[in-house]
DNA sequence: ACAAATTGCAACATATAAAGTTACATGAAG
DNA sequence: CTTCATGTAACTTTATATGTTGCAATTTGT
């Protein structure tokens, strides 16, 4: 099945955005992440209306950062994208007549809310600030001189 | 995003054919699951290759099963299927160039890992045993004596 | 005032994968 | 030899993420 990758991809901006100070245009930011400006609007929406991040229009505007990023975890960041569906598997039918299906539901079920569970709850141990001290430790290990602008694949 | 939802499916056939004895066809099952004998035919097909079940051709022919229900778990099951993946959602480049992508694949990637691992292990605890066990249970509380053809919808 | 830069958004196109359908070959039983 | 079944390829449908185009709205610089 095909997976959604908003969520990676929202980190990769947010990231690419505490990295610069001053505004970053969508334009910029898709560059950046091999994409289109629109697909950078468009997820990164949801971050504006809770207000995790700011947008400002014309000349000299794009996105900047509204928060502090030691307080907003993954998970935050996934409930902003409107908590898509974590699992790709599920059951056939959700209130099933059969109650063969029902009892597979039941086992199943339960097994997907507990993967669906631990999944959010280690989400919800990581920061934004925690992600971006990575970032520079990954920097340094790279050389500390470098900028991260040599690094960045084109 | 659309939920792959064929390890349900196969498990509530194996639910129907281990309350018949005898072959069941795949058009008795695509009646009994609203859906086509060729689908049912086709997410047997693992199962089939790994012994589970049989299959025979012609008149009197179908699907019987072929392994003790209480050493196959639904793991096996999901494995018969191809192991589909599992999770919805993942990172958007496996080996990306940027440092900051890198830190957001690590972050995620462990999350997701650990939640796969979770859900294949909760998968491996349950055996198809279990789970026909389940159904008797589940059938004494609608009124021991119904038939379950009675409560099946149609 | 006007031109340029930028977001906001709708509408449409593309890609991918599950699910459903059709068609036909193969084989077994009466 | 007809009927019933599986096996399988090819095609259609559906759903969803992603990509693209076009244009209105807004802000800044000249």
């Amino acid at each position: 099945m095909k997976r959604d990758s908003r969520l990676s991809g929202v980190l990769h901006i947010v990231l690419h955005m505490a990295r610069q100070d001053g505004p970053v245009t969508s334009e910029m930011l898709a560059r950046q992440m091999d994409t289109n400006p629109v697909v950078i609007r468009r997820i990164m929406a949801g971050l504006r209306e809770r207000g995790y991040v700011r947008s400002e229009k014309g000349r000299g505007g794009g996105w900047t950062l509204a928060c502090d990023l030691s307080t907003v975890t993954l998970r935050d960041i996934y409930a902003a994208l409107g908590n898509p569906s974590l699992l790709a598997i599920g059951n056939r039918t959700e209130s099933p007549g059969c109650l063969l299906e029902q009892a597979v539901n039941s086992a199943l079920g339960q097994a997907f809310q507990d993967a669906e569970a631990l999944l959010l709850s280690r989400l919800g141990e990581v920061t934004l600030a925690m992600l971006g001290a990575d970032v520079s430790r990954r920097l340094r290990a790279h050389g500390g001189s470098r900028k991260l602008e040599d690094i960045h694949a084109a």
